[in-house]
DNA sequence: TCTTGCTCCTGTAGCGCCTACAGCTTGCAA
DNA sequence: TTGCAAGCTGTAGGCGCTACAGGAGCAAGA
């Protein structure tokens, strides 16, 4: 049994975010101490790490709690956890080709100031330019 | 002089997102009028597709506000649009290679379980593995 | 003229994922 | 005993939206 900190320090997640977990559900609160403070038994330290395995991962919350879920499960669902990770996979594969094209756009609309031009073509084509076909109308671009 | 309708139909920008952004301070608040409406004049339209490109292309709004200043600076001053353009590419670079990682290290985490094993190897090791070199302790990871 | 239905207004609350602080209590060592 | 570190709760802020409630204005048709 140790203190939130010593929990901290072990799991590699902060004691305010490891409060915040608990707050907020995606961890059950341990056991407390006469005076009202956390204790932490191995079990729980693991969940933490495992949490910050999947925060590390790029898993949500949400998808951590439920890949925690599964692996704790009795009948353990390989098939379960394979479809969580497939999808977010194809997920970190999305963003990376958003990324670049991105970045594409970026250099394309730089460029042509390194030239040494009088005016600043990236900024006017910022203001006035045409509609590039980046981004595309119908997809998602928070990143 | 457009309503804030036609305006987010011009610009790309939605309609409770032009007043968001009016709220915050990013764009200036337009004339209005008798009965307290807004009315865009073409600059002011101008100004909102401008902030819609830069956040295409993963700006913050501070940095398109930024950007903003110096465009409608009085003298261009090309070479500090070019510095925060390089540092936003420079940012977006090392996002995708941040992302390439994780997606090397969730199909490494992933393999061992499409051979059929009877234990998950994937939850296994997010439960109890070794310390991966994946993620370097000192660097902020939320992307 | 009245009604219908669209657009607009303000204000507020929620999302995801933290981070930070105020103001308090507890624990431990010198 | 004193002093400080570490714990506690509760609340607010940041980012960039998004969504609603509850009202007012406006144009077109019956």
């Amino acid at each position: 049994m140790v203190t939130i900190g010593e929990a901290a320090r072990r799991s590699g997640v902060g004691i305010e975010l490891i409060r915040y977990y608990e707050r907020t559900g995606v961890v059950t609160g341990p056991e407390r101490s006469q005076a009202g403070r956390r204790q932490y038994c191995a079990a729980e330290v693991h969940v933490l790490r495992f949490i910050r395995r999947c925060r590390d991962l790029g898993f949500s919350l949400a998808e951590a709690k439920s890949l925690l879920g599964i692996a704790s499960s009795e009948q353990l669902a390989c098939g379960d956890a394979q479809s969580v990770g497939q999808r977010h996979l194809e997920s970190i594969r999305q963003k990376i080709t958003d990324l670049q094209q991105m970045e594409a756009a970026l250099v394309q609309l730089m460029l042509p100031c390194k030239a040494g031009q009088q005016d600043c073509s990236m900024l006017d084509t910022l203001l006035e330019g045409p509609e590039s076909d980046w981004p595309p109308q119908d997809r998602c671009l928070n990143i």
